[in-house]
DNA sequence: CGAATCGTAACCCATTGCGTTACAGTCATC
DNA sequence: GATGACTGTAACGCAATGGGTTACGATTCG
């Protein structure tokens, strides 16, 4: 079930939500409320989904919050796994 | 399925992971390789817990790291939304 | 040409994760 | 009662990150 590459959450909201609604980033970040810069950061994978920003696409798209913190906990923990290679951390405990 | 009032993670770990285990707070930061203030900042709810720590209880608690990372999200989501009571958005798409 | 869009750089600000050091309080054992 | 271990936390410093504004160059379209 583990992801093998998961797009960062930007990828999917410009491909799933604003390509499909032919809204451009300018014209969604009027309606999300938030400035184009931050919207664009998102689509572009140069910032992650805040909680907020979880909160105000779930109320403008009719999706769950939810959703998308997980794709971004997938997308987070997948880059982390990788770039801190090796963590040097006691076993506490068997499974 | 919306999860009443979430606790923080740092709860959990504490009553499912150091209990059971008899650790201490010193030498659950000594295992995990990290300061004991930032273990007990998670421990009592004054930090979250960070895609680096979610790796590092996996593989002292022999956990997934998503099942911390998921429930640091319900915890950040549920508090959003009463934080930032109302956020003006224009629904962009029905459903 | 002129207008709209887009990505982004440059700044500024607030928050947050993490480390070290240090202090006060609790508790158990000597 | 003193000693040592454990704990929470304040005070600092550092780096990263989300978000806002302004502005510039590039592209596309009427």
């Amino acid at each position: 079930m583990k992801m093998h590459n998961p797009p960062h959450p930007g990828e999917v909201l410009r491909v799933l939500c604003l390509e499909p609604l032919g809204l451009t980033v300018t014209a969604a970040a009027r309606a999300l409320r938030v400035s184009r810069k931050t919207l664009s950061a998102i689509l572009n994978g140069r910032a992650g989904i805040s909680p907020e920003m979880a909160l105000r696409l779930s109320m403008a798209f009719g999706t769950t919050a939810e959703s998308w913190m997980n794709q971004q906990v997938q997308y987070d923990l997948w880059h982390a796994e990788r770039s801190v290679k090796k963590l040097r951390v006691t076993r506490l405990s068997a499974a």
